[in-house]
DNA sequence: CGGTACGGATTGTTGAGCAATCTCACAAGA
DNA sequence: TCTTGTGAGATTGCTCAACAATCCGTACCG
C-alpha cells in the first residue's frame, strides 16, 4: 500500500455508496422500461402470479417491485384488485400543464442567471433538431423533455427537480396513449429553439411569455391527440 | 331505501373512496405516528423481527410497511443493514430552506389572489397565538407549519402541494433533533402574524421580502439549535 | 329487468426456512 | 499500538406453500 494518506476532503467527497440493487429493484426497473417503451400499455393489469413466473421470482418480491413502481406513480394499486399501468386522464393532463405553468417560470429565471445552463439547453435543442431531421420523433420527444428537465434542474433544488421529474414521467405516460408522435413532438422542436434564443438574449419577459404560450399550446395539442376528434 | 337518486354533482363530489387500509398500511401509519411523536428517535434502527412480533404480524408485512415509510422518506433503507429513522443533516436542512425560498413565493402570489386563503391563514395565526399563550410550543409549531402548508395549497397544484408536504415532513424530522421547542417555534408566531398583515394589505413586494427574511431567519435558528453552540 | 347467489381467479397475509450479508468481538500479525 | 484477518451470531433478502378475504363474471330467479 502506498504510504500517502488520503486527505479529509477526498474522503468526504466520496459519492456515498454505489448503491447495489435488490432483486425487487431489478424487477421494478425492468417493468419500468417495458412501460416506458410502450410494451405494457396503460390500463394493462399486472398480475402478481404471471410476473412472478415470468421473472422466476417469488410473488412477495413482485409485490415489493410493485410498491416501487407505485411510488413513481407508473402503476396504480387497487386493494384486492391488483395493479394496473396508469392511464393518465385528460383532467390529469390539464393538471400537469397547470403545474408546469406554475413552476417552470422558476426554471426560466434560473437559466437567465446561469450561462452554463443556457449552453446545456442549446445541446438539447440541437439534439431535437437532428432527431427531427432524421424523422425520429421519439428521440425528438426525448430531447424536448430533456430541454425542460435541464432547465428546471438549474433551479438547484433537489425537491423541485424530483417533483418535476415526476410530472414529466406522468406526461410521458400520457404520450403513450397517442399515436401521432410526429404531430405530438414536431411543433416543440422549433418552440424550444425560439425559447432558447430569448434566454440567450437575456429577454426575461419575452422568455416568460414565450414559456406560457408554449405550455398552453402543448396542453392543447396533447389533449387533442389524446381524444382524437370524434367527428373526423 | 329512499327512492331519491343523488344527482351527478353529489356523486362527483364524493371524496373518491374511503380507501380502506391494508395491514401493511395500518402498521406504517402507526409507525409514522410514533416517529412524528418523537417516540422513535431519528437514527433508531427498526428491526423487522422485533416489529413483526410487536404488531403480531408477519415479517413480510412489516417489510411492506417499511417500503411505505421509505417512500415518505421517514426512514432510510440500507440493503442488508435494515431501516433506520432518518437523521436529517444540517446540509439537508439548508437544502430544505433553499427549496422553500425558491417555491414559497408562488404561495405568496396565490394568497394575494385569493381572499379566502388569507382568511384561512388568519385562523392558523390565531391558533399559533393561543398555543403560544398556553406555552404549548409543539402546538404552536404545528400551527406555524400549517400556516405555510395552507399558503402553498393555495397554488392549486397537487404536485406542488405534495412536494411541499414532503419538505415540511422532513423539516419536522429535523425539529425532532432539537430540544428547545420554545426557542424553535416562538419567533415564528409573531413572524407569521406580520406576514399575514402584509398579505391582507395586498403589499406584494413587502410580503415577498418578508417571506425571504422569515425563511433565512428560520434556517439560522434551526441550524443553531441543531448544533448547540459548542463554546457555550 | 333488477337483484342475488355461486364459483373461479386474484390478492392479502402468514409462517417457516435458507442463503447472503452485516456487525462485532477477538486473535494474529506488523 | 495499530492494523488486519477470522469466526460466531444476528439480521436481512428472498422463496415457497398455504389459506382467508375479496373481487368479478355469470347464470339464475323473482
Amino acid at each position: 500500500m502506498v504510504s500517502a494518506e488520503p486527505d479529509e476532503d477526498a474522503l468526504s467527497d466520496l459519492p456515498a455508496l454505489p448503491k447495489r440493487a435488490s432483486t425487487a429493484e431489478y424487477a421494478a426497473e425492468t417493468l419500468r422500461r417495458q412501460i416506458a417503451d410502450g410494451k405494457l400499455r396503460p390500463g394493462t393489469q399486472l398480475r402478481e402470479g404471471a410476473i412472478a413466473t415470468a421473472f422466476s421470482i417469488s410473488r412477495n418480491t413482485v409485490r415489493e417491485a410493485f410498491r416501487l413502481l407505485a411510488h413513481k406513480r407508473l402503476v396504480e394499486h387497487a386493494l384486492h384488485r391488483g395493479v394496473y399501468v396508469r392511464e393518465v386522464s385528460a383532467a390529469e393532463v390539464r393538471e400537469l400543464y397547470a403545474t408546469r405553468r406554475l413552476v417552470q417560470p422558476l426554471g426560466i429565471d434560473a437559466a437567465l442567471r446561469d450561462p452554463d445552463c443556457v449552453a446545456a439547453l442549446g445541446e438539447r435543442v440541437e439534439a431535437g433538431a437532428t432527431a427531427a431531421a432524421e424523422d425520429d420523433w421519439d428521440a425528438a420527444g426525448t430531447a424536448n423533455i430533456d430541454f425542460h428537465r435541464v432547465m428546471m434542474a438549474g433551479c438547484g433544488s433537489d425537491h423541485v427537480t424530483a417533483m418535476f421529474e415526476q410530472v414529466l414521467a406522468e406526461l410521458r405516460l400520457a404520450f403513450l396513449l397517442t399515436t401521432d408522435h410526429k404531430g405530438l413532438h414536431a411543433p416543440f422542436v422549433g418552440a424550444n429553439h425560439q425559447l432558447l434564443a430569448l434566454l440567450a438574449a437575456g429577454d426575461r419577459d419575452g422568455a416568460q411569455a414565450g414559456l406560457q404560450r408554449y405550455l398552453l399550446d402543448a396542453e392543447r395539442i396533447v389533449l387533442s391527440l389524446l381524444h382524437p376528434d370524434p367527428t373526423a
